[in-house]
DNA sequence: GTCTATAGAGGGATAGAC
DNA sequence: GTCTATCCCTCTATAGAC
């Protein structure tokens, strides 16, 4: 995450807004979007609330613009479908798996996605644009991707013929909880070092369960 | 949960208290704790503001009231770790698992416990008593219990000899997973069935991957 | 684009009569 | 235990000068 876009998905170049937006993903991540007032926001930001009105229609707006972000960001870590048979070509499950965790834990461990991911945690139940979104980019988009893969694998005989889509579940769900945990503890500065480790214990886990190569 | 309790442990008989616990529990799980204000609660109750002083001190103790009582009725659903000979000798582990995904279910079907489920999420980021209650009670409470019931597995030679922590944890994690899916669905009155489905294809899967009798 | 000023609603909480 | 009345604060948002 380089740049932020606004609603539109047009970069946002002034400063002061650039600032806004910061501000509001460091404290909805902390307190939630609404403990948090405008009031808060343009303070720290140095300008005055009425100056806010100039960048964001509303509040409201400003949310979705930090969603319209993390949308954008999630969809860039993502590989293309059509790249999966060469993935599938140049990796063995098992290092696939450790790779893709890899991606992942460097995705949610940069600071600011890191908070936005807070920030759809903490409004999914307030706010079903969020929920969607998580939903949506997040459940469904990981899991069919994961899907397709498991499928080319099998076809290729490289692990058992399992429903792809069980193995693709059964894979990622245990890693969405692991990341809320990660993301939990991270708020209370909270060492992450077992969290972490039961990631790639699951990747070696799975992998060691689903391959045709036993033990 | 029958009879809700005060900060203190001690049932609450007073007909208005009850009401605004039910009330509080209702809407801070559609829209959050700090966007609903007392105002709200105790117009639906049918009593004036001031009167809810008279049973709760302020809005943080009603708050950590629900607490209180989420943390009793959990602690009600999770059998005694003196319980755990019998129950190994009684049922397979795929029966285990199948028999405990229902009282799970059953659990967090209850209205008020799926509510309370929600506000412990919702608050989660917010306030450090809601992390703690989920992290403590919940997910260490589940996977300490589990990894005693699968290394009696072991121990009885019903199940292949992986470490019983990484056991407990593949097992429960995709279910906390799925849990605040579910628990995110029926925010919206959309469908449950498919991840009920996941649930006890997770077990079946999970019982299938583990146990020593193979395919 | 930023400011001052202000509107207008709603927030948590308390005092004191009954 | 409930009420009326009220305090003082914070909230989002707008109008209009510069």
């Amino acid at each position: 995450m380089n740049a932020f876009v606004d609603i539109n998905g047009k970069p946002i170049a002034n400063k002061n807004k650039i600032a806004l937006l910061d501000i509001a993903i460091d404290t909805f991540s902390l307190n939630g979007f609404t403990a948090v007032s405008i009031r808060d926001i343009t303070r720290k930001a140095g300008i005055k609330e009425s100056s806010f009105y100039n960048h964001f229609r509303s509040k409201d707006e400003l949310l979705e613009t930090i969603f319209v972000n993390f949308r954008k960001s999630v969809q860039k870590i993502m590989p293309p479908l059509e790249r999966v048979d060469d993935i599938v070509a140049a990796m063995d499950p098992k290092s696939f798996l450790l790779t893709g965790l890899r991606n992942f834990r460097d995705h949610v461990q940069s600071p600011k996605m890191e908070q936005i991911w807070r920030i759809i945690y903490l409004e999914q139940c307030r706010n079903p644009m969020a929920r969607e979104m998580y939903v949506t980019e997040i459940v469904q988009g990981v899991t069919a991707f994961l899907e397709v893969v498991f499928r080319k694998y099998i076809e290729r005989n490289q692990i058992r013929p399992y429903d792809p889509k069980t193995l693709a579940v059964e894979y990622q769900y245990p890693l969405f909880a692991m990341i809320s945990e990660f993301i939990l503890l991270r708020l209370d500065r909270r060492s992450t070092e077992e969290i972490e480790r039961r990631m790639t214990d699951h990747a070696v886990f799975f992998s060691h369960v689903i391959c045709r190569s036993e033990e």
